[in-house]
DNA sequence: CAGTGGTCTAGACCACGTG
DNA sequence: ACGTGGTCTAGACCACTGA
């Protein structure tokens, strides 16, 4: 064992909760009774807590000590690409629109922004070995002074535009998916001819003041998209 | 300011990482220098980046310094909740069967088992204000001495059933998602007469080994079940 | 009051990467 | 050889909780 200390002292108070030794609830050794056991200092044993912490394993109340989490079981993370998923890449974009334009109403409810407000809208399908597999528009409120280069839109996420001009960590993203049967606009689109749903993909972007700043939704013909999502995101060895 | 120290640090990284004063690739202060700039000990500057490098804005590089990230943005967080989702919450649930079976083909693959294991399986129908709104199936590996509650697996999620006998902690999980058309006994069990797509979340959960324990497929109507997931996951102030 | 976790210090030694 | 981050110590003071 070449393990830091603290990692041991993690790993054996891990094992004791995945063990069901220590059930959700239960308290675990104070601090300073670690110090003790593991003969170590105090920082040390704070280092290992400070990470199951993070990891969602316990929880420190100041004045009390430290209690094993109900685990939250209703969490995942989820990789979101639109360019590709489980069964497709996406191998070429083309353009169908790039137009400056004023908000619909929908618009104007869903950005929570005035008429007057300029938005740039993109319009694109995706192909994946020469067939049609998602059709998506992009709506992205207009500053001054941004770059609009149709090259650089053709192939990028929608995050990866608005990056052009923001930090990436500067920007919240919400992520809605759905199942719809498409309307006859998407059908042509995508050439389907026979009943086929669409797993519907809606991205809202916010920068850090909670104000949108773009909506974006991907219309993936429904047997050629998967996403995938799962947990532990931690300790993914 | 009665933050702590680590915090105020933290703050004004963070801040410059949102400005793009320091951009992806770039160098942050060395520890040291940090210690320096704000007067204190390095392990309070070590704390801060920590949490820098746990929220994922830096990586610390060992001999070389502590660099900003390129923002992940493919990854989301996901909440997924069998019983809720953002248009419904389920309020009955009907259970169709329980069963101990032998595996059928697909499952045999699927949980990667020989064919003389057993395998409990649940079906279920979901109302939603009196309407059903989802159909699963389950498909639990059976151990000598599993419990089986019909009323405990009638109104409990898969990770639920799961953690009667093993921490939820020890148990990995994996979604997929996806828009499929229902075929005839699904039309049937959820009252769909005219073309309605379906979202269908496949659940697979593992041991810690990483052996497959269980799979539970859920068919939600398209109408009523949207999932939402969002980014970022920590400092949602 | 004693015990808990939260913050913080001023040192130390190590392994690593670069010149 | 020097600076970097990684680990660790042996103290300290604080605010909080519970008996």
């Amino acid at each position: 064992m070449e393990l830091p200390i603290y990692q041991h002292i993690i790993e054996e108070i891990k094992k004791k909760i995945k063990e069901g030794v220590l059930k959700p609830g239960d308290a675990i050794p104070s601090e300073n009774s670690l110090c003790d056991t593991y003969g170590v200092s105090r920082m040390t044993v704070r280092k290992g807590l400070a990470i199951l912490v993070n990891e969602g394993y316990i929880t420190s109340i100041p004045g009390k000590g430290s209690f094993v989490n109900e685990p939250d079981s209703k969490k995942y993370i989820l990789y979101y690409n639109e360019m590709a998923n489980l069964i497709n890449t996406i191998d070429t974009t083309k353009l169908i629109e790039v137009k400056i334009i004023l908000p619909t109403p929908r618009l104007i409810d869903s950005l929570n922004i005035p008429q007057s407000k300029k938005i740039i809208m993109v319009k694109r399908i995706h192909y994946s070995n020469g067939e049609a597999v998602a059709y998506d528009e992009k709506y992205l409120i207009y500053y001054k002074g941004m770059p609009i280069v149709e090259k650089e839109i053709k192939y990028s996420t929608f995050p990866e535009i608005v990056s052009r001009y923001t930090s990436l960590f500067a920007i919240k993203k919400e992520l809605t998916i759905s199942a719809q049967m498409p309307d006859e606009k998407i059908s042509k689109y995508l050439s389907l001819y026979n009943a086929l749903p669409l797993l519907v993909v809606e991205q809202r972007l916010f920068n850090t003041q909670d104000k949108p700043i773009g909506l974006g939704i991907t219309y993936y013909r429904g047997d050629s998209c998967k996403l995938s999502a799962s947990w532990p995101f931690t300790d993914m060895e």
